[in-house]
DNA sequence: ACCTGAACACCGTTCAAGT
DNA sequence: ACCTGAACACCGTTCAAGT
């Protein structure tokens, strides 16, 4: 789990690194009670609440306590969603035969761990996974592909898009928070296809006659995820054979 | 510009809704040019600086006065949203011959726009746009995928999975903000090549020899982009002609 | 009816002072 | 060397009091 022995992470310049800021001496151990704090009340009470206060409070110490071994939230959360990833499990070896079902089957388990973190995805969103965790998924992924026989160029682009897809939705998702009861995301489909159906038609002709497609796929079920993914793998698995 | 002729917009039940919270009346004028100020401090200073407090005094107010023409910063939000949205020019008339072209046109023209106001990406991604502006470019859509033939609940699908993969994109490059050079990406992408390039082999071995292709698409270009809206209309479009 | 100063209940982060 | 109380410079939002 520790990452010592990978190389120092690429990093965009930031503004304190001009005044030659030194990084704190951190003790292990604290930091991963730090994350594991952090990771507790995001499950409790969600992304809002995560806070260098509730942390502290949660921990029996004070705010400025947690900088003497995290440098800021921001690398906290970048602790909370590297231990996150490391809770997805990888489908088993990789098969030629059935790459693009395996390449599912990790989209949908990590849809999952996302569900099971409120609205941790929100915070995921936008990161290069670069740590051990994330790494170990991106050399699966390729591995993965390069059973299916797509090119190299193919391969590390879709290392980015599957990823992006996957954690937008749980973005998305996470939005219908923990405390929105599934008779309330229902209704507001329904809300949502009535307001469809009753745009003035002349000006929203199309809109109007597709209110119940557009606004169909329940959210308990995974229709919408997987109409993605479809998509995705099927636009992928055209390029085998291509230049690109 | 007036959305005075919609029905009132489908929403999830929200927490104030409870004590019956009247919303206040506004006068559209001044709801305009408190979205036209926020969209200024956007443009020249980012997200991060929009605030109540910042917008208030841009009009020469307190914060507090803002809210008796908008309820909530959120919904200050919502307006910039809808107002940039306004931008996006469809591209012409739907042509059954180049569907698939103009549906690319239409994600290349949404980048553009959002790329000309700074991280705004940010706060857009995940909202369903509800407003004119917003369905204008969803009825042009579904015009333009019928035009190509698919069946509806694909296009009702691609709908939300085409805007999805667009604004998470923006998303994603609005973090390398204005104030990030060309150079320092550059550095930043041959710094993660080679990270890439110096893991451990036994460990990431699929991830070591595509470092290079993994850190490829110059950012200037719009390799990576393109890669992923051919891959979602050619999965789209092998959608054509099926049950789903 | 509209506007606003002041306040409330928060933030992330710093730093001098303690142990 | 590590910890921390207090402070700094902010937030979004409310509300009593003004006009």
């Amino acid at each position: 789990m520790t990452a010592s022995e990978l190389p120092p992470l690429p990093r965009l310049p930031s503004r304190e690194e001009a005044r030659g800021r030194r990084p704190a001496r951190k003790r292990a151990l604290s930091r991963e009670a730090i994350a594991a704090a952090a990771l507790a009340i995001v499950d409790r009470e969600g992304l809002d609440a995560l806070t260098m206060r509730t942390v502290a409070r949660y921990m029996g110490t004070g705010a400025a306590s947690l900088y003497a071994h995290v440098a800021s939230k921001d690398e906290l959360l970048e602790l909370v969603i590297e231990q996150v990833i490391g809770e997805i499990e990888l489908p088993g070896e990789p098969d030629p035969e059935r790459w693009q079902e395996q390449l599912k089957e990790l989209a949908r388990t990590i849809r999952t761990v996302f569900s099971r973190h409120r609205d941790l995805a929100r915070a995921s969103f936008a990161r290069i996974p670069l740590g051990e965790n994330g790494l170990r998924g991106t050399d699966w992924m390729i591995a993965v592909m390069r059973a299916g026989g797509l090119p190299d160029q193919v391969i590390a682009y879709a290392c980015d898009l599957f990823p992006l897809y996957v954690t937008a939705v749980c973005y998305e998702e996470s939005l219908y928070g923990a405390e929105t009861s599934t008779e309330d995301i229902a209704q507001f489909f329904d809300g949502m296809r009535h307001y469809f159906a009753s745009l003035p038609p002349d000006r929203f002709p199309n809109v109007v006659s597709l209110a119940g497609p557009l606004t169909a796929g329940d959210f308990e079920g995974d229709d919408r995820f997987e109409f993605g993914l479809d998509v995705l793998l099927r636009g992928v698995a055209a390029m085998a054979n291509q230049a690109r």
